[in-house]
DNA sequence: TTACGACCTGGAGTCAGCTCAAGGTCAAGG
DNA sequence: CCTTGACCTTGAGCTGACTCCAGGTCGTAA
């Protein structure tokens, strides 16, 4: 069973131009075509689609998820490559939420000097005085 | 006493380019010029560049920079505008925070259940199925 | 037959935040 | 006088992930 353009970008949600951009990229490879040179997709692309849906609410980029597909298509147990990825992304994530949590606190506790009264802006002026630290990087 | 430009990013870190793109946009407004058209940077333009680094690292964006900025122009105190850029940027983090902790914490799991031997690739395998689930977003 | 809607293509535009390239000017040093 | 190096301007290019547009085609229905 197949399905259009139109029917596949109601499934999932995404619409028929990112399906056709997809494509475009190598996400998809050549999608089948009706005799008037539609696009009709298949159990498979579907099932492709649904995949990059998910790893791209896991932080991944387009270009991890193709190399994530090109594992999943690869015969045999692809196990190492995707552990080596997901490794990577797990750190940069890790790293992303020190940074993230370092600069949340930093700015509530600009916020909270300036909730408390007194003079001045202890926002604008945390930003002049550079109390305020660098990240990691 | 004044820099040139080639001395501001000496200081600053920040290349001629992005100096000259920084007043080009309005966040530098006019640097004063030498006899010859030369860009002669003053404390006030440093101390705004010092500014723009601090509160970029604290995740603001040039938008929103530019709206404290303006803030710090005017005389007065400028307060509860920053006091409300401030608590919508924090909400932000709060929310990225969350949403990067749960992807976190699914990843790793996905990556436990590799390590666990067993066959396939819980991860491929995960982006398949859908035991992964989707942000509040 | 004609209209309509879904689809096709190639290519351009969007956002942020730079970054670079080409071609011109200017001041100081040898 | 000539070269070098820092600077100037305008305008284009980059990344990632789309998003939109114009103009053309296809299939079905009235």
């Amino acid at each position: 069973m197949t399905r259009s353009i139109g029917a596949i970008a109601q499934q999932t949600g995404l619409p028929p131009d990112t399906l056709r951009y997809y494509e475009k990229i190598g996400l998809l490879r050549k999608v089948a075509r009706d005799p008037g040179g539609r696009r009709r997709y298949d159990d498979a692309d579907l099932s492709r689609l649904r995949f990059i849906q998910r790893a791209q609410r896991c932080n991944f980029s387009l270009g991890e998820i193709r190399e994530l597909l090109e594992l999943r298509d690869r015969p045999g147990p692809p196990r190492s490559e995707a552990q080596r990825l997901t490794e990577r992304k797990l750190a940069e994530m890790a790293q992303q939420l020190a940074d993230l949590n370092r600069l949340h606190g930093e700015l509530q506790l600009l916020l909270n000097l300036c909730r408390g009264g007194e003079e001045g802006c202890p926002i604008i002026e945390g930003f002049e005085a550079g109390d305020v630290e660098r990240p990691a990087r």
